[in-house]
DNA sequence: AGTGAGTGTAACCGAAATGTAATATATATT
DNA sequence: AATATATATTACATTTCGGTTACACTCACT
């Protein structure tokens, strides 16, 4: 069985040891980073389970916490915040940011081990179960990306990959601008070179299969495509 | 498109060469300097790439990349290292400094390719998820860099790129004169030349569709403007 | 080999953005 | 005050941008 991957973030090193060490007893891999920027480098994506100091550096673990909230491949890793900080309001803010559970320092080694396990147990079940049936809706347009289908207003419509992940693209971040660029490096892989003005074109067939939502779909003269709610 | 600048640090010029013909051919924009030193004398901030050799002249690589981090201007900057020496030692130091990746000679050029493609591809996705939740604003003017709306005491104004990039350069930059020159070159790209008067214009147009604050955009005669709080 | 779906490219058109020139106004200089 | 210089404004010309259509190419599957 493959281990499950955790990744430590704090800038206490010695702290960042221990957790590593004693962790890795238990038969995790464990990557540690002193920063949330450090961190951000890594392939966050790799990991089952990030331990989150709350206090650190230029960017705090919340504000990690939502970026990758915000990326549909890191936005489903399960996330335990470390604080000193034991105010109500802190714990209230981590657990909106989805936090799945919260530590305060000091903690003792036996009780970090019983939650990254309890977590990560959790987490193995729900991810078999839901993630296969993850719903992406806007009013009447609805994906599944587990199927790969999408409905219309109730009516299935059938779509081409490149239109489907640009429809998900769209719906994972209503009222986001999107450059062709960044259009280009998320829906086609990095091997294959198109124009600019293929994306046009593909914006055009996906406006005419979604129907009235096509509308939803506004040109940003000069910047690119958005997706308004 | 802008293309990327990668600086290429090593003693090596035959090296050095080959970096720089093989990364151009890619597409990027590549200078090159053949000691710590002699690198640590450019304007650094410009590129958004370094390659550096970690065994060279006086300096390492690894403490001119120290002396980087040290500078918030260059600190964010990433890095991947070049180096005959890979023992599992030198990468952990490569990696507490704040590498982003670690390329050990000899190396084939597809593989630094691929590397540095990845890094700034994760660069590229890092700077946009930062940029998705910035909101400039004074008093009742709010510019939301991620749709690239613009509010004016409540209500929203259509804006053209020019003016939303001028807007923009003047709210992150209050109570500073920019010349024209600056303007036309932190607005304009590159390839095109547009006369002095151009920004005139542009400024006029501006301080019309921002209504009551166009007052806050400040004319300083023989100097250029300077948007005023 | 033949077929059809998926996808990229080229070309045309209209609309929006942007640049330029001409003119008016303001500011500095003497 | 007169003149020179700098900027504002307007109207118009040009360029750029995006929507759309038709068509070509590729690939998987017969």
């Amino acid at each position: 069985m493959n281990a499950y991957r955790i990744l430590v973030v704090d800038d206490e090193e010695d702290l960042c040891e221990i957790l590593q060490f004693n962790l890795e007893t238990e038969g995790y891999h464990v990557d540690v980073a002193y920063s949330a920027e450090e961190a951000l480098k890594l392939d966050l994506a790799k990991y089952q389970l990030l331990l989150l100091d709350v206090m650190m550096g230029e960017m705090s673990g919340f504000k990690m916490a939502k970026i990758l909230r915000d990326n549909p491949k890191t936005a489903t890793i399960p996330v335990i915040f470390l604080t000193a900080k034991d105010t109500e309001n802190d714990r209230l803010t981590g657990f909106n940011i989805g936090a799945d559970d919260y530590i305060s320092k000091p903690f003792s080694i036996r009780e970090v081990q019983a939650r990254v396990k309890a977590v990560l147990r959790r987490y193995a079940r729900i991810a078999e179960e839901v993630q296969e049936y993850v719903l992406l809706t806007y009013e009447g347009l609805t994906m599944n990306l587990g199927n790969k289908k999408v409905t219309v207003d109730g009516s299935e419509v059938q779509f081409t990959k490149k239109e489907f992940e640009m429809l998900r693209l769209f719906l994972e971040h209503k009222n986001r601008v999107f450059t062709r660029d960044e259009i280009l490096s998320r829906v086609w892989t990095d091997d294959v070179v198109v124009l600019d003005r293929t994306i046009d074109v593909n914006i055009t067939r996906l406006r005419k299969k979604i129907g009235i939502y096509g509308k939803n779909i506004v040109t940003r003269l000069g910047y690119g495509y958005i997706f308004e709610s």
